[in-house]
DNA sequence: TCGGCTTGTTCCGCACAGAGGAATTCTAAA
DNA sequence: TTTAGAATTCCTCTGTGCGGAACAAGCCGA
């Protein structure tokens, strides 16, 4: 969730958290709506027959309203934002150790959503991009979870024909590249003069779902600190999946 | 999707709108959003906004909006439109065959939802139930779907607890005796008076992710016409079995 | 590198659409 | 059958949502 809009639009902003409300709590009535959001039992109900008419909502036969097909699962929006939580005070350590910003991402159909960014305290740094969209096959920890996937999984994410830039050929090619090396490396693919390591977040047999990296101006990049580097992603990787797997957790490989 | 309500909301089905969009189409930019719409591009850009704001949207590095975690995943909303499609005239002749009205489901967590429904033409008859959601171990088909999932799957939907009615035990009891009686059977549990008769759809080793049932009064149910609604029912499956997988069809199982 | 064009974003005035109070309808329990 | 609580419908009015215009950012070709 970002800074609300300069310009935001109530009506809008309440149907929306409704919808959330409806797929985090579970079925519940026009009363109990219109309690959480704070307006008046008619508009709850015409915010609900909205989401109805539109699939985001279903109301079952004991007149509550559920959450409708067109939500994620019930429950499955949540592991993104714990996932955030849970992993932020590791990234700020990896950045602490190793000096460069670090970055938290899943992988949503082709491309890597980034979860959450530390950045270090150069002055030329990689900045915040929390929230964005990166083609995975070109971001570092888009390569590292491509590499963990079956060669039926990427068929299932990229088409035969060249899509977003890249075909299946290309980004089997990259597969194979980021395997043999044992590392997944992005120099300047998504940014000049970026540089960034990536590493798979999900203990051995377990498919990975989110990944790490640290990302630098390629000025500071010199593969001797490669080491370093991945030593430190590995650690990192390994602690967040423990402080994920301690409160049993469900991985956001789940929204897909 | 339902009706139209009677007192809707413009600026909140713009919004639900474009949701929509960005899942079923995929990224788009704000004058895109704007076109489809029929809005100007800054109402679309306000749109777009509160999207990202509520987790409904993300915005890429290439500027255009992609759909957010909050959604279903891409593409598969569909599914259950398409579902609806295929199987209007397989109920339909199922209708013909046994006289009774009929219903197409599909398991949601801990309860089903009618996808589609075709009435028999009695006057006294069970009436259009689409859309709507029903407890999963009381409806016919709902027990169909039920004593298809194994022991981890039942126990991810109910806790030990009673909750919704139910406990787990209660529901893995009733699961241990459709499965002995070999059908799927609803006498009044859902409403006093109807007698269900429900069958899974999906082909062997394969999850069944939708069920049919014929429902009718009580009073036109005899043990005797069990093995024509059956034979009729298992007929019919495998019609939409084979409907859904000519199209390559994924089924809402994946919704799950 | 620069300029022109396209696209995304911000601002603000105004009129009509969204909110909410009240009336009506529905449902379940006593 | 009655009653109370909840859902649904209706309608008035004011404040919010829309869109035009200005501004900012990005892209591409010369």
């Amino acid at each position: 969730m970002r800074n609300k809009p300069t310009y935001s639009i109530e009506s809008v902003d309440h149907a929306l958290r409704l919808a959330v409300l409806l797929q985090q709590e579970g079925p519940m009535g026009v009363t109990d709506a219109a309690e959480r959001l704070g307006v008046a039992r008619s508009t709850a109900h015409r915010l609900l027959s909205m989401l109805v008419y539109r699939d985001f909502a279903v109301q079952g036969a004991d007149r509550r309203y559920a959450s409708g097909p067109a939500l994620g699962p019930l429950g499955r929006v949540e592991p993104v934002a714990r996932l955030r939580t849970i992993a932020r005070p590791r990234l700020r350590a990896l950045v602490d150790r190793v000096g460069e910003s670090a970055n938290l991402m899943v992988l949503r159909g082709a491309q890597v959503q980034m979860v959450a960014t530390v950045e270090c305290e150069h002055v030329l740094r990689v900045g915040d991009r929390e929230g964005r969209l990166l083609p995975a096959h070109l971001a570092s920890g888009g390569r590292a979870l491509l590499a963990g996937l079956s060669r039926d999984e990427i068929a299932s994410r990229y088409s035969d024909e060249a899509a977003d830039g890249v075909s299946r050929a290309e980004v089997e090619r990259i597969v194979r590249q980021t395997r043999r090396r044992g590392v997944a490396i992005n120099q300047g693919a998504t940014e000049t003069g970026l540089t960034a390591i990536g590493h798979p977040v999900g203990g051995p047999g377990r498919t990975p779902a989110a990944a790490l990296s640290v990302a630098m101006p390629t000025a500071r990049y010199d593969r001797h600190r490669l080491p370093e580097l991945t030593a430190a992603l590995a650690d990192t990787a390994a602690a967040i999946d423990r402080d994920l797997s301690g409160v049993a957790g469900r991985l956001p490989t789940e929204l897909e």
